[in-house]
DNA sequence: TCGTTAATGCACTAACTGGTTACTTGTTAT
DNA sequence: ATAACAAGTAACCAGTTAGTGCATTAACGA
């Protein structure tokens, strides 16, 4: 994640380093091609020597960096979770009125579960794993708990507010404004067969948000 | 699973045939054993030999039953959806009031999730391999046509009776009372983890369930 | 300039995996 | 009884798979 160089002892000419040794590069070149194969395969179907290739990296430096496959698999999982928490505190909803941060946040889960499908695929993955990698996490927890209490400021200036009824638990809330966006998703080509419709076009991806943004307003509705 | 002697010589007295050989038992017991092995593993992360062994059987008898391990996957894809569709078809939702059928309905999604584990993580693996398998089925489509239509009727009785608002979408519905289930379920492992909490405890289980109908009766609600 | 350390590459393996070959044995209609 | 067929078995195979041992090479501080 670092992006200077290390060494600023004033030898390097050139600002971009044309190294042909480069450890971060490496690093971060096998952690993006192991995300989408793990997000395409699953922990169980990925390959590692897939995702040496795509990373154009020697398999060697797969263990040399990551131990393993599931160790590999654990760090790209806890860096999804990081992404998705910090972008979330990056919405600074706090300025806005109650019902507009609400709608803002189910926005913007909706667009991000459709910008990072990997997000949604790693996370399955996990469940079926019984979040064992994700349990190691210290990380994530700390993440966790600044999210659902972001959540609960909402619906506590709500109901202050008399727009929110009072009461409303922000982690069943939490849980179906992910829901409503994430299943739509996850489940979208056995979907597609069971209510024959195209579930990925344009006006059934907005007339889904549209949909869910009500469904959480009507919710919370005082 | 069979227990009776074999040498039962002369005609055979007993109409339940005590067969030392029984190709529906042991088909039986091969989509049985393969069904928890899939739901355990993921299509990819199932074995054969693992498959074989709970079924007590022999492996070959896989391919001679069912050709491939793809094979066999489709026909556990396939009952998993028929045995659902059947089941909500026998709710008899239409002698109820709207307000009941549509709490009788989502008490019921929810009670089938939690009593038929493997579905929710069959339905993961398919969607993983993008529904080609159930692609292929043609079963499952009349299912799925009957079931949407059932949904629809409720949805008209209601706004007819004016106690729900026109104009729902029933397809969009039937996807949230399904998400807001399947996905509490489905992520229970993670979810625990973000939330702190123990989500599959008795009263956490009864609290979602109750805040699920709240909150598919307010989406309806006139 | 040189020695140490980190990055990289190649070739290898031991265990598996889905699938098959070749065979034996039970069941049933005649 | 027995021929014909279905049910069942064990051993095996060819291709993969995650993971390693070891030699090589670049970077960099002294």
């Amino acid at each position: 994640m670092e992006s200077a160089e290390k060494g600023a002892t004033e030898k390097p000419p050139a600002p971009t380093r044309p190294r042909t040794r480069d450890a971060e590069a490496t690093k971060a070149r096998i952690l993006d091609a192991a995300k989408r194969e793990f997000a395409k395969n699953g922990l169980g179907g990925a390959r590692v020597d897939v995702i040496a290739e795509k990373a154009r990296a020697n398999k060697r430096m797969i263990y040399h960096y990551f131990e393993s496959k599931e160790g590999l698999f654990q760090t790209i999982l806890e860096n999804a979770y990081v992404d998705i928490r910090t972008a979330e505190q990056k919405l600074n909803l706090d300025h806005l009125a109650p019902k507009e941060a609400l709608e803002r946040l189910v926005r913007f889960t909706w667009d991000y579960y459709l910008k990072n499908p990997e997000f949604i695929t790693l996370v399955n993955s996990e469940n079926l794993h019984r979040a064992k990698h994700l349990k190691k996490s210290e990380v994530v927890k700390v993440y966790s708990r600044k999210f659902v209490s972001m959540v609960a400021t909402i619906l506590d200036r709500g109901a202050a507010a008399g727009v929110f009824r009072p009461g409303v638990d922000p982690v069943q809330l939490n849980i179906t404004i992910a829901a409503i966006g994430y299943y739509y998703l996850t489940n979208r080509f056995t979907g597609a067969i069971v209510f024959e419709r195209d579930l990925m076009a344009k006006d059934a991806l907005e007339e889904r948000l549209r949909f869910n943004i009500d469904t959480i307003l009507r919710l919370v509705a005082a």
